[in-house]
This record gives structure tokens, sequence and C-alpha cells, in this order.
DNA sequence: CTCATTATTGAAAATGGTTTTCATTAACAT
DNA sequence: ATGTTAATGAAAACCATTTTCAATAATGAG
């Protein structure tokens, strides 16, 4: 079942039109499945789930999507060490906060989450400063991911 | 030329006595090759560098060596986004000092700094604790990376 | 020191996620 | 509608990494 929206036509719409990229079925496609998942979907899923509604868009369609939408910043995409990339709606305007990620590195389960976002929002202004100055490099983004183990799995150990 | 070292067996040689493991050449030459760069070499550059004094030593036994230190907890593996892991020795008993990485999104030059490092200890302890509490999770370890524009790639924007 | 045991190794082949090629199709401006 | 050009699908290529398997070397026992 589709999710609550008003009808209205989906945040990434103009974002397609300002940069002149032709917002075909595929991409609709590619862009519905990952605003309907809470998972991190890797390319073959986000096919495997696209191929169910359009079974004629093809795996390399997928890859050259999730290119451009990374590209355009409308996805992000991660790699939590298991071989494939994993993809990730961005929070867009009304959207999903930022997150980081942790890691199980027994399970691989990605638990995201949104707390100390602002503590790390300090460190990042302290550090984009600093470093800024030290070695006159201009940060745009970061990664910060911790790994350790979930709840189900510290049992085990 | 060799390092400054006293003559004494480097500090790993003990951690593979513990582990039940044995120091090869192979082992001893790739992990040589590692304490003697600043640089984050991949696989095959570690290989070519150990080929000069081993040509025997294959590149399948870098990457089952690398894997096994890795384990170890001798080295770190990283991902700069250029398609192949890179290496780097950790750092040891009296060595170089924990750091994080500044990544060039332009032309993939990597800076180590080791700057705001207490802070990020401070963030890390932060939200160990408070993730800890909320979702039973025993964080282990952390990747902290920065992104952006390096000195002489801004000028090109 | 010698031998047996078992970890380690090298070469070649396999793997598997991702990218490229190229002919075909479909979006969009006019 | 229609022509232009971006976008697509299928198959092949790519390429870092892993696996296979027989050969070799490190270590401990005697």
């Amino acid at each position: 079942m589709p999710r609550c929206r008003r009808g209205g036509p989906p945040w990434w719409e103009p974002r397609f039109q300002e940069a002149g990229f032709r917002l075909t079925i595929s991409r609709q496609a590619i862009l519905e499945v990952l605003s309907n998942t809470k998972e991190h979907l890797s390319a073959e899923e986000i096919y495997l789930a696209v191929h169910k509604n359009y079974p004629n868009i093809g795996l390399t369609t997928v890859y050259r999507t999730l290119e451009l939408l990374v590209d355009m910043g409308l996805v992000f995409k991660f790699d939590f060490g298991d071989k494939r990339a994993r993809y990730e709606l961005s929070p867009g305007p009304a959207g999903k906060r930022h997150h980081h990620h942790l890691v199980c590195t027994n399970c691989g389960r990605v638990i995201d989450y949104t707390d100390f976002i602002d503590e790390e929002r300090e460190l990042l202004r302290r550090t984009e400063t600093g470093l800024s100055e030290k070695y006159n490099f201009k940060i745009t983004d970061h990664l910060i991911q911790f790994y350790g183990l979930c709840d189900e799995c510290q049992g085990q150990f």
C-alpha cells in the first residue's frame, strides 16, 4: 500500500527539472521503492522490488539510476562492510532526520540513530573550522559510523 | 634504508606468539613495508613493494596476510572510495597517534589528522554511553572520516 | 638433528558486484 | 505529431578479491 502523500508531486520532482534530467518511469519507480522502505537496500534488492511492478526494468538501469541519484544528492550510498553498496533516500525537505549508523559486526544489522547528532554537529563545526585553518581543507561531508555488538549478538560472546 | 629501530624484535612479534600464528617471511615482509610508509597502501601496492625484495611472494598471500593482520588488530583496513581497500599499520604500543582521515573528493588525496581527536573521544564516550543504554548496543569501534576539497583542488571550483 | 604434522603458500581459476558497450527505445521541446 | 537526444536493456567486460588444491615450509616431538 502506498504511503500517505496528499496527492501532490513528490519532493524530488523539481530537482529533476532544475538539473535537466528526465524523470522516467524507472527513476520514479526506484525512488518510490526507496521512499517506502526503512531498510538500507542494495542495488539488487532495489532491482527485485522494482521488478515486481516493472518487470522490464533491468539491473543495469538500477545501477545507473542510483549513481545519478547519488550525484544529485537525492540518495546516500553507504558501505556497511557486506561487500555491496547500500542506498538510502536522503532526508529530503521535510523528511527523515539526519542520522548515523550503528553496525553490528556479528550479524550485520544496521541501526539508524538520530540521538547525539547535536553533539556530533558541534564536533563537526569545530573540526571543520580547525582543519580548514590548518590544512586549508574545505569539508563538505562526513561519515560517522559506530561498530559493535547489537542487543541479540552480545549473548554469544 | 631501514627505519631507526634499536635492533630489538618488532612489537608485533609477541602478538604472533600469543595468537599461535607463524611469523613467516611473507608476514614479516608485509609488516615491514607497512611500517616503512606513511601512505595508505592498497593490496597491490603492498604486493609490488614486497615483490622487490621477495619476488616469490604472491598477491594471494598478500591478501591473505592482510586479512589475518586486520583480524589480529595489527592493521587497519580503510575504504576511501577508490574501489580498493587500503591498509595502514595500527599505531602499536609506542607508535603513531590515533588519527582520522580527510579525503579529498576531487583528487583522492588522504590527509591524516590527529587534531581534535580529544573532542572526538569525548563525543565517542558520550555516544557510546547513550546508545548503549538506548539500544543495548556495545560499541567496540568507530569510523570517522571527513570529505571535501583539499588545498590544491579548491581552486578548480 | 630428523621426521611428521599442520599451517602457509603460489598459481590459476572462480567469484560477484559493478561498469561498459552498443543498438534500441522513450522523454520532452518544438 | 515529430525529431532530437537522453535513457534503457541485454550481454559482455571489468577487476578487486576469494577460493581451490597441490606443493612447501615452520614448528614440535622424539
